[in-house]
DNA sequence: AGATCCAATACCGTTTGGATATGGCTCACG
DNA sequence: CGTGAGCCATATCCAAACGGTATTGGATCT
């Protein structure tokens, strides 16, 4: 798995479309097609139904989907804080702490 | 940045020693030399500072280092509520959060 | 039935990642 | 001191991953 992959995960879930997320994300349909049905397969559970017009979220999806958006501002969050030198202390937020 | 990076430079804070770090990861010692310092140029700020016996933690490195730990165990988690297929929220902790 | 829209597959070129070989520097120890 | 050991950095090569183009198959809406 790699943030990428949550990234463009995130995209073709808010677009419910494929190819609007690859044109969102400036890459080609089909590698993005591909990064989805391997994150799919790394998790080993399916995110989308597919449609005759376009992709729809899963149950399973919409729990990555709200897990992916944490990781991805995590990101951010780190980013900003690395570079702002603040000595930021991060925790686990509690909905998915360990307990 | 990537979440292999992320995990590489855990285990070196973890070690003060890229090239244990790299044992334990299972990978060469140049490799991680690389990915290393290619995330301090990613982030635009250095995390180590080298010594001859190894490396230790920069005040900057120490705060990344919290950061990567709550993102990696973020992934984690995701795994586990996908797979388990429970409808978890997520949120961003409250240090990290925006306000 | 035909046009349209969408995801999926096949194939190719480029980029990225890891491995091996080697150098240079610093510290420990006789 | 000087010699050896430990450690990070650099150079080069090979393999794997990623993105692009071309194309197909299937469903929906006229």
């Amino acid at each position: 798995m790699s943030l990428a992959q949550l990234k463009y995960f995130v995209a073709v879930a808010e677009e419910g479309n494929v190819t609007r997320a690859a044109t969102r994300l400036r890459i080609a349909q089909p590698p993005l097609t591909r990064q989805i049905r391997s994150l799919e397969e790394e998790l080993g559970v399916p995110l989308f139904e597919r449609t005759a017009r376009g992709v729809r979220l899963l149950p399973s999806g919409e729990t990555m989907l709200a897990h992916a958006r944490a990781i991805l501002a995590q990101v951010d969050a780190a980013v900003v804080a690395v570079q702002a030198g603040a000595p930021v202390q991060t925790e686990a937020p509690p909905s998915v702490r360990s307990r």
